[in-house]
RNA sequence: GCGAAAGUGGCGGAAUUGGCAGACGCGCCAGACUUAGGAUCUGGUCCCGCAAGGGGUGGGGGUUCGAGUCCCCCCUUUCGCACCA
């Protein structure tokens, strides 16, 4: 064995020896258990960054783990290579974008393989080939089939950077996902849908389901879905007698409603305009309003402000006639588009009403009888009824129960539930995206392209221009086509798809990646189904991750799969940050990992990576906290290279039963060695299992080494036998396989082993030679440390008493005072309590 | 504004169930080896104090023999939601 650690050559020579060996090729097995470790596929956008590596090298420790265990492990990688980015390169550089991004695929590739993840690389899923994509457009026409996927003029979300539409959930705080500084615009256009608000009720509803989710993404998706029940109540505007509905929680406060708003785009306020006594006026008083309401959402706080239309509206409860205004914070996208206001009983009614001077009427009090409403706030907890007609004396919940039932009998309202989630706007007026297989023909409309015409190819040799305008538009060859219904002269729609379609089931396609009859093979997700754990940053909470549930549901009522979430559990990871940054190209702060794997080798980067923050947390790159990852594992080399050569032809005893016949007894060294040994390898099987905090992990395999450093003994003094050193080392390689697989198999094979350490089964830690024979006990007196005390492990309560008291800095602190009691807490410290 | 998570040495972090606070690493200090060291090895390193001793986990209170950990109030930071009727 050489005597020092190059990892070049290391690393060099273990890649080639795993590629040759197929060691990570998974194949199904029935009866074999599995496990199916997913990473979220990046994008191809050049170079691999820090939090590639980060979830990588988190995913590998577990897939190897996994392996270790006995697992039929499935561990594959792909490329969301769909995409704005790719598109952008190749109009600035007049290159179609397919060069760029193959091109960047192959570079990433090389750069994944240089860290040595443990990949299945046979089943590589490329999400812009036709072989994929072609998948894609068969989802649509299944979803279009079962009206799932529908065309409609809508208000969208446009992105000027970006030149196209954005779904709602690409929508940042006003601003596009990929510009943070561009606020996104709105545009009237025609597109296409997937109805995710369809499925609302089961994404929320199979939330129970996912009970190794974080809960922060829980909670996320929740709000993202925004269930609300309430009553839906037809006012009417008594001067038109036209009907105005209004969505509301607390139809309980309706006999305190003193206004009712409308948002300035309400479809009636056309004609509250035409009929108005004033039409000018109004026109430019709701187009004031309009101005001032929330644009994008980029002003918070937006200043409330409203004007009287002059007409008035009945409440159907107590017939009482109220007026009606127009208001800048009522939102014409959710519920109706108009509310009743209550300011009594909501906040936003009551700054509203206090600002306008509008009448303000208690109708609630707290359930102990007091009126809570003052000149500074209205009262918005549930409560009981006062001033309410016949509902007086009731509770909020049985009068919102009772009003909503009189309602629909009566006819003027119903109960219903409201969602703040909005159908998922997939079309994209760019070209890098799948297209859209669908045909508009003069005489039969929008006929979808058969299955047997799939899959609908992307162009190449497009004029890329970036103007808005689908470049596909511009390509005669692919707009003009022949109406499949009637064979006539037609066009083809040029929007693409939203790249989140590609990511919504592409770790499906692993299980069969080449599979040409379907999507996926039944079979292969019956076998590696569900996913046991992902792993991915938390910023795809409500994108990726509510997408691809959603596309779970779909392919399971169509019959593809058996279940209805993907996804057992999920792990979200920190970022890599540097001087408390994201690290990003335009701060200057960005650690490229090449350059690292180069100085350092690609262990190091690993082991830095897991050592320097639990997973779960950011972590704040140091370069000196990666100079003393490096230094580490040339401590571990040396100090398995001391004794290589003398312990290559050790018999190894580790995991074996027979050992106690080898080696009857231990001497107290040898002891030492075994117990931290095993108390590492105990401490290490129980994270791998649950906690996941490779850090302290790490921290337990360097007090071994420094435990291995600072033995006395040598194996040719024979004061210490080569078994007992052999197999403490043999656990630290097993143990940093997980971490730094390379130097563990080199190493590995320099204790005479032969064969990479993923094929050797994790050995079980054992119990026995993991306890502490002698304890130190901490004395104190009135819960104050006095003194340490050395006792055997099985030392009898009284004896340990008799030793305590027996302490001249316990007897010096008690001091002749009078015993009340005394705690021991075996094995962990005793407390002598006096007064 | 609402909700959640977090706050521990100079720094990253450890303390898994209420039981020795600061494991492990970085940095720093000293020493050894060395022509040399940004290599390697050894020792030291929470604060005050020569010491004995005392103090200490954002601040204040509480429960307990015992609190970083549990309870109450407050402060700060991060994240999510933010007129959703």
């Amino acid at each position: 064995m050489d005597t020092t650690y190059d990892p070049q050559k290391i690393e060099a020579k273990w890649q080639r020896l795993w590629a040759e060996q197929h060691l990570f090729d998974a194949e199904a097995a029935l009866g074999r258990k599995k496990y199916y470790v997913l990473e979220m596929l990046p994008y191809p956008s050049g170079d691999i960054h820090m939090g590639h590596v980060r979830n990588y090298s988190i995913g590998d420790a577990l897939a190897r783990y996994m392996s270790m265990k006995g697992f039929n492990v499935l561990h594959p990688i792909g490329w969301d290579s769909f995409g704005l980015p790719a598109e952008n390169a190749a109009i600035k550089h007049q290159r179609p974008p397919a060069e760029f991004t193959f091109a960047y695929i192959d570079r990433m590739r090389q750069q994944l393989k240089r860290l040595g993840v443990s990949y299945d690389w046979r089943r590589e899923v490329t999400t812009c080939v036709p072989e994929y994509y072609r998948w894609n457009q068969w989802f649509f026409l299944k979803m279009y089939e079962r009206g799932l996927a529908y065309r409609k003029k809508s208000r969208v979300n446009w992105c000027p950077q970006c030149e196209t539409v954005l779904a709602n959930e690409q929508v940042v705080d006003g601003c596009c996902w990929r510009h943070e500084d561009t606020p996104v615009v709105e545009k009237e256009l025609e597109q296409w849908f997937l109805k995710i608000t369809d499925y609302a009720e089961r994404l929320l509803d199979d939330m129970k389901e996912l009970v190794r989710w974080p809960e922060r993404v829980l909670t996320m998706q929740q709000n993202w879905i925004g269930k609300s029940k309430g009553t839906e109540v037809d006012f009417r505007i008594e001067e038109l007698d036209l009907p105005v509905r209004v969505f509301t929680t607390r139809v309980d406060t309706i006999f305190g409603c003193t206004v009712v708003f409308l948002a300035a785009e309400h479809p009636l306020m056309d004609k509250l305009i035409t009929a108005s006594k004033d039409p000018g006026h109004l026109r430019s008083e709701v187009g004031r309003i309009k101005a001032s309401a929330v644009p994008s959402k980029v002003e918070v706080n937006l200043e409330k402000d409203g004007a009287a239309t002059g007409f008035t509206a009945r409440n159907p409860y107590n017939g009482e006639l109220v007026p009606v205004w127009v208001a800048n914070f009522v939102l014409m996208g959710y519920g109706t588009g108009a509310v009743m206001a209550v300011p009594a009983h909501d906040e936003r009614d009551f700054e509203f009403c206090t600002t306008f001077d509008l009448p303000i009427r208690t109708v609630i009090e707290s359930k102990d009888g007091e009126s809570k409403v003052n000149l500074e706030a209205a009262f918005t907890e549930y409560g009981r009824l006062v001033n309410s007609g016949p509902y007086t004396g009731l509770s909020s919940e049985q009068a919102i129960e009772r009003m909503t039932r009189d309602a629909e009998q009566a006819g003027f309202g119903k109960g219903t539930v409201q969602y703040r989630i909005k159908d998922w706007g997939i079309s994209r007026q760019r070209y890098w995206g799948t297209p859209i297989p669908m045909i508009y023909c003069g005489s039969c409309g929008v006929v979808p392209v058969p299955e047997s015409q799939l899959p609908v190819l992307l162009p190449a040799d497009v004029k890329l221009t970036g103007t808005g305008q689908s470049p596909l538009a511009g390509v005669p060859e692919f707009v003009d086509t022949t109406c499949p219904k009637c064979g006539g002269p037609a066009r083809r729609e040029t929007d693409t798809m939203d790249t989140f379609v590609d990511s919504s089931w592409y770790f499906y396609r692993y299980t069969d990646p080449k599979i040409e009859t379907a999507p996926i093979s039944k079979e292969a997700v019956n076998y590696w189904f569900p996913v046991d754990q992902y792993i991915g940053g938390i910023e795809h909470a409500i994108l990726h991750l509510i997408y691809m549930r959603f596309f779970t549901k779909v392919m399971m009522d169509i019959g593809l799969v058996t279940f209805s979430e993907p996804v057992a559990r999920l792990f979200t990871q920190g970022m890599v940050i540097k001087d408390g940054a994201k690290m990003s190209k335009s701060k200057g702060n960005v650690v490229d990992p090449t350059a690292m794997f180069e100085k350092y080798g690609a262990d190091t980067v690993r082991l830095y990576m897991l050592f320097a923050a639990p997973p779960e947390k950011d972590l704040d790159w140091s370069d000196t906290g990666i100079e003393g990852a490096s230094r580490f594992l040339g401590r571990v080399y040396r100090v398995v290279a001391k004794y290589a050569d003398e312990l290559a032809g050790v018999e190894s005893v580790l995991g074996k039963a027979e050992r106690r016949k080898v080696v009857p007894e231990y001497s107290a060294e040898e002891r030492k060695l075994l117990r931290k040994a095993h108390q590492v390898l105990r401490h290490v099987t129980e994270d791998m299992e649950e906690r996941w905090h490779f850090n302290t992990d790490i921290a337990l395999a360097m007090e071994l080494v420094n435990e291995l450093a600072g033995i006395e003994a040598s194996v040719s003094d024979g004061k210490i036998r080569p078994e007992v050193v052999k197999e403490t080392l043999e656990v630290l390689i097993l143990v940093m396989a997980l971490f730094t697989p390379h130097i563990a198999d080199e190493l590995w094979e320099g204790l005479g082993h032969s064969g990479a350490t993923l094929r050797v089964a994790w050995p079980q830690y054992e119990a026995e030679l993991a306890i502490e024979e002698e304890l130190e006990l901490p004395v104190q007196v009135n819960g104050k440390l006095r003194a340490r005390i050395r006792v055997a492990v099985d030392a009898s309560e009284k004896s340990i008493r008799q030793l305590a008291l027996a302490d001249d800095k316990v007897a010096q602190n008690i001091n002749g005072r009078q015993i009340v009691k005394v705690i021991l807490v075996p094995k962990k410290l005793i407390n002598i309590v006096v007064k």
